[in-house]
DNA sequence: CAGTGGTCTAGACCACAGG
DNA sequence: CTGTGGTCTAGACCACTGG
């Protein structure tokens, strides 16, 4: 009846998740602290500091210093998407990617998009509108604007071929990024482009890329009827 | 002109990250292994290998033994939600907190439901729909299935003034989860419940837990008109 | 086989914040 | 002030996998 020792920081991990979901430290609850479950696993501090740390980076354990270390009393869902081109995404699944633009052109954008974009109000910046297929179905339909003043080679693009969304995820750097989800309804135009009914509950996603202090590209996906995203916990 | 060292592994992460979005490293570029970059930024090997490896974990990187470390050729950009009680996520933004159980009673659910939580088609389970509000305007509607082989406790629960959401989340453990976004149409008591117009777009989350082989509980929660969830990349 | 990342260890110092 | 987590270091061995 000897412990078992732990040789690495996810076997350490699992003893501790094993004992939160056991109930045996319960939320809001202080745990040993690392030099005592160190002792404990038999292993050195570093390796129960690496497992602690995951955990906490996950949202299980909350780490203070001095205060030391307590199971999360509001446990946090992690859930984390993967965000990747759409091509990709089809393509993982078995289905023909296909693509189709549907307009390129310069123009000053309606006062929302030079907002959130902090670009001047009469700055002209590039819209381009596309729509994604999947086995030769409508699967997302692209809205967007980029600002030629940052994607410079991307202004010159035609994106007749190749997505914008690939193009600029692939050559234009960026710094950070904003992205929201939300569920809107089909209008009567993107009802026709996805061949859906008019006002269809549609899923979206809305990017927006910054290089710094200056806005990228803003884009809208509106995806066909029926889309979901999923992830495990 | 003496380089700039490096004195822990967030600076040597923003470093090569820098180097990333500067295209002095390419996507799918191979870059230098870990003793050379630990020579070059005059740190151990060790916190280099820790700044790399978190930017593996978040898709930025790809390594492989021998084969070395590279930069991602697919940019997957990950967003990470953070998934917690709905009262918090009220409380949160300063807005008043409110919540009413609209029914609970044990029955044998639809296939769709015993179907995917593997449970016997003619067991009953609980039952039960409540409304979150903010500021006394509908927030979410909650409608979950309860399975009491397993949330013992939660069965005897009445969920009068405490949500599930929120009960289970803190007393029932669970190991792993699945979580799924999409857009769907209000259904005429969908629409009575969150007081929205019939047919419009609502954002809804599907989550379903289990703890080992055995399913926790299944909930979809259908949120008011305009709801987002937002994140940065 | 040999080069690369993955991890462990022991000891050390530091930064922070509770009491 | 002092206990706690956060991190660094140097060296070591291991696990994987490309050539």
């Amino acid at each position: 009846m000897n412990k078992p020792s732990f040789r690495n920081w996810q076997s350490v991990q699992e003893e501790v998740l094993r004992r939160i979901h056991a109930r045996v430290w319960k939320p809001g609850e202080l745990i040993p602290n690392e030099a005592d479950l160190a002792l404990e696993f038999g292993c050195a501090r570093t390796t129960v500091n690496r497992a602690l740390q995951s955990l906490a980076e996950s949202g299980l354990l909350d780490r203070r210093r001095k205060a030391g270390t307590r199971v999360a009393a509001q446990p946090v869902a992690k859930a984390t998407l993967d965000i990747t081109v759409i091509r990709i995404e089809i393509e993982d699944r078995g289905q023909k990617y296909g693509y189709q633009r549907i307009e390129r052109h310069e123009a000053v954008p309606p006062l929302a998009i030079s907002g959130s974009m902090k670009t001047h109000a009469t700055r002209p910046l590039l819209h381009v509108r596309a729509l994604h297929m999947a086995d030769d179905t409508p699967y997302a339909f692209e809205d967007r604007w980029i600002n030629p003043e940052v994607a410079r080679d991307g202004f010159s693009e035609s994106y007749e071929t190749v997505s914008a969304n690939e193009w600029l995820l692939k050559y234009v750097p960026y710094t950070h990024g904003e992205i929201a989800f939300s569920a809107t309804s089909a209008s009567p135009e993107e009802a026709k482009i996805l061949c859906c009914q008019k006002n269809s509950a549609l899923f979206a996603i809305d990017r927006l890329t910054w290089d710094g202090t200056l806005a990228v590209t803003k884009v809208r996906l509106l995806f066909a009827p029926g889309h979901q995203i999923r992830t495990i916990l």
